[in-house]
DNA sequence: CTCATATTCATACTATAGTATGAAGACATA
DNA sequence: TATGTCTTCATACTATAGTATGAATATGAG
């Protein structure tokens, strides 16, 4: 029995890797920038940690992105994934 | 040399609060709602813990309140915190 | 192909989020 | 005083966020 990747994981690390590459930052520069680790930068867009607010703000700092906008982007992200899911897989 | 209680925790305990007086519900009924513990809440509030994200949709949910909305009162009472600090006591 | 850079994977570890229970304090109302 | 409701405190525990290091894999340029 793995550990359940969930839904909301999945779609925050989807925002948070579209945000890095819109400001055209590595994963190992976004993570300097924030004060976090490498490879936890590469979990937390594949869905495998869910983040404290603590850390989002660290996130949409290095990202130059009020945190509410960040969580907004979120939000609607999550909407158009349920959506999806009836008619496509989702990769 | 006892646990740091960060800034952001402390705002984000208090706006939680208000939000759950706003909506009249007892920490307890709260806890039941949002499917957590009761003496979790207490420590929210009480800046003593830093929420994951998971939690704090959870939390929306059961304040019937969406997330970018919490967390938008949350960025205007941490400049509010800001602008108190210089001249006054805070607590 | 080679070389460099970016990302993921594996593993182990430390710090802290969140659970669980009970008791102590605070604050009303009778 | 007493009784009930709400909140905080104390303590111990479990689950997971986040660190740390190195190697494997991928991607892209020359």
């Amino acid at each position: 029995m793995q550990k359940q990747i969930e839904k909301t994981d999945i779609v925050l690390g989807k925002v948070l890797r579209k945000l890095r590459n819109d400001a055209k930052l590595s994963q190992e520069q976004l993570a300097l920038d924030a004060g976090l680790e490498r490879t936890y930068i590469s979990m937390l867009e594949l869905g495998q940690r869910t983040p404290t607010i603590k850390t989002l703000i660290k996130l949409s700092h290095a990202l130059n992105i009020q945190l509410s906008d960040l969580i907004k982007q979120f939000e609607v992200a999550y909407k158009e994934h349920n959506g999806q899911e009836i008619n496509h897989k989702n990769y």
